[in-house]
Order: structure tokens, then C-alpha cells, then sequence
DNA sequence: AAAACGGGGGC
DNA sequence: GCCCCAGTTTT
């Protein structure tokens, strides 16, 4: 079996497997419709908060400011008391009057959907950059988080060291049919079966598939 | 009580 | 490359 072969197989299984999983990134991103400025920001409330927590705090702030020139008109107090209890309120709440000043300037309230501007935001990495540009645009791109990276890595598809450079490893071996939805499939996995400790391989659709490198069980 | 969670940024 | 960040959940 080639390794287009396998990734191809792999990509397949976990399209059917994920139709059983009750996945809250999916219902997130489902909420949040396609509106390229929605999914910016809850993207950047998503980071290090549970998706439920995430959810009610976009439909919280949406509800006051759903543009970028309604967000401009917000404190960042405002914003903070809105969106707690996400992590880093705070930070975040900063961020985003930030980014929404810059969209408001100088990308005629619009979010951009250029890799490279993106990440010139506060607080939008290549994570949460790539997420905007495959699902907010839907343009090729790999948005990898850390289940994409570990999860990879544990395939044998990639051998790296940084979620960056597994993004431009896959950007070489991963067909770009599966580019835009690999987030979606290997973050449910990661959330269900394949944790960073104890992963349940018993209950994994792709064992029979899976190198299983660098595997760890706590003790 | 401690570890896990996990993207971005500063150094 | 390393480490910090906030607060809740899991072990």
C-alpha cells in the first residue's frame, strides 16, 4: 500500500467514524456558520477553552457585536465581562478590539483571507490563521492544532518536532483533496480515541493503520 | 494534590 | 528552543 493509499483509507474511516461522534468543535463551527468574521473570533476565544464554554461565549458576544465595526464599539471591558469565562479573557478581550480596529482601518471591515495578513493580527497564529482561510474562505490550506500534530506523527506519515512543521510537511505528502477537512477529522479523533495519554487504540477505526509512534500511558 | 489541557508570543 | 499564560476538568 502506497502512502497515498493509506492516508486515503485513513481519511475514509474517519469520515464514517465521526457521523457517531457527538463532536463539539463540529457543533461550534456549525453555529458559527461560514461568516469568515465569526469564525476569526471564535477561534480565538476557542483557544485553550472547552468548545461549550467557547459556544456560549460567541453566542454571547455575537449577540452585541457581529461585525467588526460593532466590536470596535465595545471597551475591552466590555468584551471581557461578554465572553468570560473563556481562558485568557483578559488577553483575549484586548485582541480582539485589536483586531477589530485593524479590520476596521485597514481592511475595510472585512477580514482578509490572505495567510499572510491574517497572521499579522494579535493573537492569531498559524492555527487559528489557517482555520479562518480553509473553513471561513474554504481555500487550500492545512490548519494544524495539536491533534493534527500528534496524531500525525503517531501515523508515521510525518516525522516533526513543531505543529508548524508538520504543516508544511503535509503541505508535501498530504493529497490537497483532504487538505481542508484533515482539522475536522483528526480532531475528532484526538478528542475521542486518540489522547495525548492513554489513547484507546483498542477502540480506534484506524489501528490497523497506525505506526503507533511515541505512544505514552500515564502510570 | 497534581497533572492535563494547548495556541500564541516573548525571550 | 523554552517557558509562561487562566481557570476548569481529569486523574
Amino acid at each position: 500500500m502506497t502512502e497515498k493509499e493509506r492516508i486515503s483509507r485513513i481519511v475514509e474511516i474517519l469520515r464514517e467514524a465521526k457521523k457517531e461522534w457527538a463532536v463539539p468543535v463540529v457543533t461550534l463551527m456549525g453555529q458559527m456558520g461560514t461568516d469568515p468574521f465569526k469564525i476569526l473570533v471564535a477561534t480565538v476565544l476557542s483557544l485553550r477553552t472547552k468548545d461549550e464554554v467557547t459556544a456560549e461565549a460567541a453566542r454571547r458576544l455575537f449577540q452585541v457585536a457581529d461585525t467588526p465595526e460593532k466590536l470596535l464599539k465595545l471597551s475591552e471591558e466590555e468584551i471581557a465581562s461578554l465572553i468570560y469565562p473563556v481562558g485568557f479573557y483578559n488577553r483575549k478581550a484586548k485582541n480582539l478590539k485589536e483586531i477589530a480596529r485593524i479590520l476596521v482601518e485597514h481592511y475595510g471591515g472585512q477580514v482578509p483571507s490572505d495567510l499572510e495578513e491574517l497572521l499579522k493580527l494579535p493573537g492569531v497564529g498559524r492555527k487559528t490563521a489557517n482555520l479562518v482561510v480553509t473553513q471561513g474562505f474554504k481555500k487550500p490550506g492545512i490548519c494544524v492544532d495539536t491533534h493534527v500534530h500528534r496524531i500525525m506523527n503517531r501515523l508515521g506519515f510525518v516525522k516533526t518536532k513543531t505543529p508548524e512543521e508538520t504543516e508544511f510537511a503535509l503541505r508535501e505528502k498530504l493529497p490537497k483533496e483532504f487538505w481542508i477537512e484533515i482539522n475536522d477529522l483528526l480532531v475528532a479523533l484526538g478528542q475521542h480515541i486518540c489522547r495525548p495519554i492513554s489513547p484507546k487504540c483498542s477502540q480506534c477505526p484506524i489501528e490497523h493503520l497506525c505506526k503507533k509512534v511515541g505512544v505514552k500511558r500515564s502510570r
